[in-house]
RNA sequence: GCCUUGGUGGCGGAAUUGGUAGACGCGCUGGAUUCAAAAUCCAGUGUCUUCGGACGUGUGGGUUCGAUUCCCACCCAAGGUACCA
């Protein structure tokens, strides 16, 4: 009997469906293990090859971790709200449900024909009402909570409250906004409601603000930075403007230093925990405020522009004969953050970003032309281009001085590109000789350069190694080296009131709100410009219908377009935007929710999915408690690992969760790459001058050859020419004129040209079905080419559709089956590795399939009539250095390796006749994570009732393994020379003896005496002579 | 520039603590079987070679009896990130 695998795995994964095998419960005395795989987005496209590499690896150590006696949750789910369906539904008019439950089906589908153990009882839809209720309701508990810095987590929103009216806010330590302006008790007290939820919202973890967009007037949307170039939308090239826009933001800088330090406590990829620190982006420094000179108390002659070479040190000279005694009125402040506050009497100038807030107010009228110039030239580059641009130095002066906190002297105030306003304050104090930035830009303005470090050459670049240097023209930082003057120096500005310690983060707080359709939408409708929280027990907030999927022509957001879209605070429904009174009925949020909304707590609502009361229950989060293992791709690192991070840690706050992070283990699978088929083909041009029914003309004809480059050698000039005629015959007999040719001219050229030939019509070797694809739709440019050699070459690329490289696994599946395809998508090589996909290997696991399956034949076509043989010695060594080997792979995800240990076990098997079922039942077991499908028909064909699904793991026993000889490598100088086979219980210098007696010792030597002998017993033995 | 990962036959890759480099598979070559093909089976397959050997894990050094593995410098590739003060 053959491996019919179509038949064993649709009868299989009816077996597994029908007796719901994977379902897990919430409560076993069994051990839990949570395996998740990163749920997919349903994409039009469906699966590809790359897809299932990651949710086979899970699937493997989830059935694994049952043969191990685990109660193991394996859940899949999709991730379905998102832009293509909306896409789709702007250019269609489809229902982004339909396209997205079309979608999913597709998905559900492919999935089902791999085989994996998933608990598809627990699947989730983050589009659907039912799981999206709960996203709304984290939205809810977020915005009703703050963040005390005091206690170090966030609270509930009602002890900022309590704390608010006995004491006011001066004592509160909140993550917060900047602005907010300290109050009393009494004041607190007295003010409105509406102020009161006004200064609430700026300490909530969700809370609106007014945030900076790149808003396309044309589109009507808001655009992310990658779909701006050059100024222009990408899509139509349309102007992109910055806006200022209400929206939701999420309070995700409170947890900046939670975030951070929560990374030592996980075992996640190195490179994932560094992109997750540097996006953070903790630095370490001090806050420094420099006073704005007023302009009036200058010495005359101190305005000056880039055309004033000497301002800087005819500043500074000036201030040195005269130093500014009379108390100035300081009507600004600048803020600067720096991490090298030690450097501060190397500041000779000060740098803002040209959008802060200051540069209008404190820019002279003489210099007031150039800054403006320079600010709407700024404001023109995307944020991009000006970071990319590194080597152009450009800036204005302000015509502005900031006096110098500690030697009063007045530095000059210029405004620079290089200065972002996103990061820090948005202005920095110029330290050239400590800064390589700093100092470019000193030299091209030639603003001076003080050195303040002891024995440093700065005259060719600027000193920016903070260890190994002393202090000097520093005042009384004078001789210390950086640890100690940054301690002084802090110290020192405190005393003064001039600044002080501070960590400064990257991070930004996240923009929540998205003028989409295809999203969640928020739980909030408006009194009084207020946002204000629908009640729990009214959730979920439904998606209106719309009729149109775009922006409304007033540019407000798609559900702008809804006719229903307003609440009822008396009835508690959406009732019609004509009812909306103000008193009664009020507008709802028109916004919905991003992308990571719904994917920052599915893993814990895998635990409950079904529970319409709670997003989980007390009982399933205690039993669950986090993720085991989570395995996905690395490009969610500093978004959904990041988001759901803090979500989580939100949630363990609250008390929602037991943990406060969410996977112990992260593996990111790598990338599948295509593998790219092309051909070459011969061009020859054709040209004829031909009596046709209308007169004489002339036709051009290019006759191409595709064959490879050897070939073409091969042929002469006059075959071509006689290949091209040919062809051009045919051409003209396609046409269906009768022509006569009266002149005929060919040009044959060296050149080749590679055509790309979709991967689905080569084979194994390399080989293209021409047939098949001159009658493809790819290949009817070809019809006329003539085929010599049907070889093409490969290249390797990302799997794209446009690329005609991307492999669909159901025909895959279809051809070689399931468990072929999971071999060797695991055979292909390491897990975390990016690699290239070439299905021709794939013939390699299937046919150790088959091996497999012949070994089996006595059991599976009952020859062997009920008397198996007992297991030999050699029988029971091949088990269990394959048990070994198998668990040591699964335990260390290096799944490519246990795939050759069985190819090897199984050859061993086969050689070794074996036909004992205390050997091939174990052997079934151990292939069971893999290969499931095969598994399974093995084990019942060995008399099994049940499924192998919970069959314990085989042990592992030393005893099998145990050698009494060794053959020992014995080198010379380190190279190997020749084999000798040695007793294990032999002593050093026995081997040592023994080695040296040897012939072939003596051969290697010629007479010369060994200057030293290594014996490593039960590895090696090396002869240095 | 910085961070991360990697560089081993024609290809994917193996070598888990420094100890026989190239496991396993693909491909290729030859053979068996077949009317033929597919499938299957057997043998061979790092490079060079004067057939003794020599050389070989990106390059150049170093440590060591011994280095793909450890150290130093450099080159290349992929991914990420960026004027971060």
């Amino acid at each position: 009997m053959n491996y019919d695998f179509r038949e064993i795995e649709a009868k299989w994964q009816k077996y597994w469906a029908e007796n719901e095998t994977f379902k897990a419960s919430n409560n076993s005395e069994k051990p839990k293990f949570y395996a998740l795989s990163m749920f997919p987005y349903p994409s039009g496209a469906g699966l590809h090859v790359g897809h299932p590499l990651g949710y086979i690896a899970t699937d493997i150590y989830s059935r694994y971790k049952r043969h191990k006696g685990f109660n193991v949750l394996h859940p899949m789910g999709y991730d379905s709200f998102g832009l293509p369906a909306e896409q789709y539904a702007i250019q269609t008019g489809q229902h982004p449900a339909i396209t997205t439950e079309n979608n999913i089906n597709r998905y559900r589908e492919q999935l089902n024909q791999l085989g994996f153990s998933f608990d598809w009882s627990r699947e989730v839809r983050t589009s659907n009402p039912q799981y999206y209720k709960w996203t709304q309701w984290i939205f809810i508990q977020l915005f009703n909570a703050w963040y005390n810095k005091k206690s170090d987590k966030a609270e509930n929103i009602s002890t900022l409250i309590s704390i608010f009216e006995k004491e006011g806010n001066a004592t509160v330590e909140a993550a917060c906004d900047d602005d907010v302006a300290t109050f009393t008790a009494g004041e607190w007290n007295a003010y409105s409601e509406k102020e009161k939820q006004g200064i609430l919202l700026k300490y909530r973890l969700t809370y609106l603000a007014d945030t900076e967009v790149n808003w396309c007037p044309a589109l009507g949307t808001v655009l992310a930075n990658d779909e701006i170039v050059n100024g222009v939308s990408e899509r139509g090239g349309h102007p992109v403007v910055r806006k200022k826009m209400t929206q939701w933001s999420m309070r995700i800088t409170a947890y900046a230093q939670r975030l951070l330090d929560g990374l030592d406590n996980i075992d996640w990829p190195q490179p994932l925990k560094d992109s997750q620190t540097n996006w953070i982006g903790r630095s370490v420094g001090a806050s420094v405020t420099f006073n704005v000179l007023d302009a009036e108390s200058l010495p005359a002659g101190q305005a000056g522009s880039r055309s004033d070479q000497d301002v800087t040190s005819s500043a500074v000279e000036k201030s040195q004969e005269n130093v500014i005694s009379t108390p100035l009125n300081h009507l600004y402040q600048i803020e600067v953050f720096t991490t090298r506050p030690d450097t501060i009497f190397g500041v000779s100038f000060m740098t803002l970003a040209p959008e802060h807030e200051l540069v209008a107010k404190i820019t002279t009228p003489e210099q007031k032309a150039e800054v403006e110039a320079y600010v709407e030239a700024t404001a023109k580059r995307s944020e991009r281009d000006r970071m990319a641009d590194v080597k152009t130095i450009s800036g204005v002066f302000t015509g502005a001085y900031a006096e110098h906190p500690f030697t009063k002297e007045p530095i000059p105030i210029w405004i620079g590109d290089y200065v972002l306003a996103s990061y820090g304050t948005g202005a920095v104090m110029a330290v050239p000789c400590g800064d390589q930035r700093d100092y470019d830009f000193a030299k091209y303005y030639d603003i001076d350069i003080p050195n303040i470090f002891e024995g440093v050459d700065i005259s060719e670049e600027a000193f920016a190694d903070k260890e190994s240097t002393i202090i000097a023209n520093s005042n009384f930082l004078n001789g210390l080296s950086y640890k100690d003057a940054m301690k002084k120096i802090i110290t020192e500005l405190e005393n003064i009131g001039h600044g002080k310690g501070k960590v400064n983060y990257r991070l930004r707080d996240a923009v929540f709100s998205r003028q989409r359709y295809w999203g969640e939408p928020f739980p909030v409708y408006y009194v009084d410009g207020m946002p204000q929280m629908i009640d729990l027990e009214h959730l979920p907030l439904e998606l209106p219908e719309v009729e149109k999927y775009l922006p409304t022509e007033t540019g407000e957001p798609p559900l702008g377009n809804a006719t229903d879209w307003a609440w009822n605070i008396e009835t508690n429904e959406v009732v019609s935007n004509d009812l909306i009174d103000n008193v009664n009925v009020f507008p709802l949020e028109l916004n919905t929710m991003p992308g990571w909304a719904g994917s920052s707590q599915y893993f814990n609502r895998y635990m409950d999915p079904r529970n319409d009361d709670a997003i989980f229950s007390p009982e399933a989060i205690n039993y669950w408690q986090d993720v085991d293992l989570y395995i996905g791709g690395s490009e969610h690192a500093t978004g959904h690992l990041l988001y759901s991070r803090f979500w989580q840690k939100f949630m363990f706050d609250m008390g929602y969760v037991t943990k406060d992070e969410f996977a112990q283990k992260l593996i990111n699978q790598g990338m599948i790459t295509g593998t790219s088929a092309f051909m070459l083909r011969k061009i020859i041009d054709v040209n004829a001058v031909v009596k046709v029914d209308s007169g004489v003309e002339e036709i051009a004809f290019q006759a191409t050859i595709i064959t490879d480059v050897d070939s073409v050698l091969k042929y002469e000039e006059a075959d071509l020419e006689r290949i091209a005629i040919e062809q051009f015959d045919k051409f003209l007999l396609e046409e269906g004129q009768s022509i006569e040719i009266l002149e005929i001219n060919y040009n044959t050229s060296n050149m080749h040209l590679s055509v790309r030939v979709p991967v689905e019509f080569v084979n194994a070797s390399d080989e293209l079905d021409v047939q098949a694809f001159v009658n493809s739709p790819y290949g009817k440019d070809y019809k006329y080419a003539f085929f010599d050699s049907n070889k093409t070459y490969r290249e390797i690329e990302k799997m794209s559709k446009s690329k005609y490289n991307v492999v669909n696994p159901d025909a895959i599946c279809e051809e070689y089956g399931a468990d072929s395809l999971r071999l060797y998508e695991m055979f292909l090589g390491p897990l975390e590795q990016s690699k290239p996909w070439n299905t021709a290997g794939i013939t390699g696991v299937h046919s150790f399939l088959k091996k497999l399956w012949k070994l089996y034949s006595p059991f599976i076509d009952g020859s062997l009539s009920g008397a198996e043989a007992e297991p030999t010695a050699e029988n029971l060594k091949t088990l269990h250095k394959t048990i070994k080997k198998v668990e040591e792979d699964i335990e260390n995800f290096s799944f490519n390796t246990s795939v050759s240990t069985f190819m090897i076990c199984v050859n061993k098997l086969t050689a070794q006749k074996c036909t004992s079922k205390a050997i091939l039942e174990p052997l079934a077991i151990l292939v069971s994570p893999y290969a499931p499908h095969i598994a399974e028909e093995l084990w019942s064909r060995l008399g099994h009732t049940e499924s192998i699904a919970e069959a314990p793991f085989p042990k592992f026993e030393e005893k099998y393994l145990v050698e009494s000889s060794k053959e020992y490598p014995i080198s010379f100088n380190g190279k190997m020379r020749f084999k000798l086979e040695l007793p294990l219980d032999m002593s050093k210098d026995e081997i040592e003896a023994a080695v040296l007696a040897h012939e072939k010792t003596q051969e290697q030597l010629q007479g010369r005496a060994p200057k030293k002998v290594i014996v490593v017993p039960g590895k090696i033995v090396n002869i240095v002579g």
